[in-house]
Parts: C-alpha cells; sequence; structure tokens
DNA sequence: ACCCCAAACAAACGATCGTTTAGAACTGGC
DNA sequence: GCCAGTTCTAAACGATCGTTTGTTTGGGGT
C-alpha cells in the first residue's frame, strides 16, 4: 500500500486543490471528498462543517508563511540590514518557498480571498495578517519617513494588489489574468528573476516622488 | 409611480449588486429577481440564463470603459503627449469615471473576474480587455525601450494587481483587503489624489533599473 | 477475551439551486 | 374592438447542495 496518509490530511490536499479549481463555494463537499477517497461525512466530523475545512486549510497554510515573514524581518532588525529592497524579499519570499507551499493551489485561494466578502474569510484573513501588516509598515515607515501614513497605506494597497495578481498568475494558466496579455508564455521567469522584479518595481514605487 | 425602469435593467442593476455583494455563485436568481421585483422566470426570458445575465452585465459596463482607454490613448497620440504618466493615467481614468461606472459594485466584480477561473469569465474579459492591453502594452514598449518585453509583461502584472486590488479595496469596505490595515479609515483619499499616487508608484516601478 | 472510542461508512434529510412550462396580462397597429 | 407579439407571472421540475443520522469497523488498553 502506498504510504497511507490520514484521511484529515487528504481532505486539506483535495480542498486546497479544489478550493482553487473551482471557487470556495463551486467546490462540493461530494467532489472534495471524492478526490480525497474520504466519505462524505467525512469533512463533517474532522472539521465540523464545510466552513471549518476552509478556517483549517487557511490556518495550517498560512500560519507558517507569516511566521517566516516575522522570522525574517526579525533577523533584518538584528543585524541592522535594514532597506526597503531587504524588507520588501522578506516579505514576499516565504510566499515561494516549496517547503512552506505545497502546491501553488494555495495561492490562487489567498487571492480569491483577499477579495471575497466572506465573513469567515475576512476573520481569518484579518486574524492572520493583521498583525504581519502592521509589522511591516511600521518597518516601512521608519524607512521612508518623508511619505505621510495615509499615503504609506495606499501604496502599500498597491505593492498587495501586485503580490496576490502576480503571484496568481505564476500559479494559474487558464485565467483571464493571464490571457488579457498576448503571450503569457513570455511570463514564464524563474522565481528569483521574478523575486528581484517584484523588489524592484514595489521598491521603485514606495519611495517615488 | 418611480420612473418606471425596464425590467431588463432593473435586472441588471440588481445583478451588479449581488454578484458584488455575494459572488458570482453567492447571489441567487431568485435573489436578484426580487431584488429587481421581477419574477424568478424574468432573467431566463431577457438573458436565457444566468450566464447570459453575467455575460451582458460584462459587456454593458466594461465596453463603455474600454472604449473610453483607447480613445485617451489616441488622443494622447495625435497630440503626440506620450509619456508613461500619461499613458496610465488614460488607463486609470476611465475605471473613476461615475459616468461609466453608475456604482462601484462593478469595480468589485471585476477584480472577482479576473482572479476566477469560470470559462465565461476567461472568455469575456480575454474579448473585451484583450485589445486594450495589447495596445497599451505596445505603447509602452515604445516608451521604455530599455525594458526587455519579457520583464515589462512582468511588471505590467504588477499595474494589473495593484490596481484592481486597490480599487477593489476603494469601493469594498468590509473585506479582507482593507481589513488587514490598522486603520482602513487612512485609506480615504479622494480620486484625483488617488489617480497621482496609482500613476506615481506605477510609472517608477515600469520604469526603475 | 472484553470493552471502548475514534474513525469510517451508507443512506437519507430538508433546503435551495437554475431552468422550464403553460397561461395570463399588457402592448401598439389596424 | 380586436388581434399579434412582447412581456410578465405562478407553479413545478430534476438536480445538487451541506448536513445529520444510525450503524459498522478497527485497533489499543485493561
Amino acid at each position: 500500500m502506498t504510504t497511507k496518509t490520514k484521511t484529515r490530511d487528504r481532505l486539506l490536499d483535495a480542498a486546497e486543490t479544489l478550493f482553487a479549481q473551482r471557487g470556495l463555494e463551486g467546490a462540493s463537499m461530494r467532489s472534495i471528498t471524492t478526490l480525497a477517497s474520504a466519505n462524505l461525512a467525512a469533512v463533517n466530523y474532522h472539521f465540523g462543517s464545510k466552513e471549518g475545512l476552509l478556517r483549517a486549510l487557511l490556518e495550517a497554510r498560512v500560519t507558517p508563511i507569516n511566521e517566516q515573514r516575522l522570522a525574517r524581518l526579525d533577523r533584518l532588525e538584528e543585524r541592522a540590514e535594514l532597506s526597503v529592497e531587504a524588507v520588501l524579499e522578506a516579505f514576499i519570499r516565504p510566499a515561494l518557498d516549496p517547503d512552506l507551499r505545497p502546491n501553488d493551489a494555495f495561492l490562487q485561494i489567498m487571492t480569491r480571498i483577499h477579495h471575497s466578502t466572506d465573513p469567515v474569510a475576512v476573520e481569518v484573513i484579518q486574524q492572520a495578517f493583521g498583525p504581519v501588516a502592521e509589522r511591516y509598515i511600521a518597518t516601512l515607515h521608519q524607512l521612508l519617513p518623508a511619505i505621510p501614513p495615509a499615503i504609506l497605506m495606499q501604496r502599500m494597497q498597491f505593492l498587495i494588489g501586485a503580490m496576490l495578481h502576480s503571484l496568481f498568475s505564476k500559479s494559474a494558466t487558464n485565467c483571464p489574468a493571464s490571457s488579457t496579455f498576448p503571450d503569457p508564455a513570455a511570463l514564464e521567469l524563474d522565481d528569483e528573476t521574478y523575486l528581484r522584479e517584484f523588489v524592484g518595481f514595489c521598491a521603485a514605487g514606495l519611495r517615488h516622488g
């Protein structure tokens, strides 16, 4: 028999795949449990409800990424190596770490969650990203003291949007985001090139003017 | 009786509101027709299906915006007033035009559509934005000849993401996007300030390095 | 051997979904 | 006034949704 994984973990993996593929409401319990080779009632048993499944999935995937974001920022501050570029790299690199990102389906979920109005999504994201965003904004505010807080906030919105959309486009092949461009294949840059571009774009945008 | 609008238009307005509020699958035919004070079968009569309703809504709202985007770019080229900033303004301003944007619910739909995998959404967006994106990329390529096409493409992804996310956050109040920040109220900038910030951020990001 | 409890199962629940149907109400043209 | 054609309506259709129920399985602990 192949390495027998727990049903709970198989359900999380299946949910990750299908939530990304068909959306939170488009992925039915039956499709998820079937893909996980589990019984229909398994989700309700392990997670209480479909909402509980989403909650557990977000928690399991987001927490390690945000922990590393804070850890990297801590390390930068300890070594006094703070710069806009270094801070941006500390923010984006955990999202590209293959150890923290089992498959890139989760990046699609993250993007959609950020643009949903589902109360569960709002609560989970707020809880998970609130402290991280606060830390990073405070640090960037120190690095860019000439920029008024309200303006910096607005530029952070641009940064978050650029990150979400580009990560989404990197992972999703057949989507409107990538199909608006004549040659999507031209976007197949490796992770390091992508990271350098993202840091350069946002650093220039953050401190312009 | 109040200014009697056609059922067809009331259905489009109701769909716009509810698609933005609850998502494409979360907004049911019954909720849409009820809000529009129409019969349940009215959508199928006027648009054939729920998919036809979405298609008609996107067409009705996107077409004028993209037409003005192209018209503004034409005018810039005629007057030989091309610059990165001017091109970016021509791209973003139609999305803020109150005449073209009856209510900002549509901006939320646009963002979600861009990050969905619904075949209908992919097709419609591709059809509507393809030519516009091609024109703008070609123009920006002329203005920034030193930047390799693949890099420019990647930076355009950042730009599109920044636009979608910031417009979404401007229009949506209770969403994860705006709640990740400690003080969302600080983001209440007027349209002109917002436009200047967007143009400045993306122009600096596009030509950095 | 026994018991026990977490785990997995088949089956059914009520609710809601998008769509279809057949007929009523209304419209302008003659 | 009357008739075509458009528009609206009430009612029902089958399908699928998330959840619940009651039961059976499987493996440690005593």
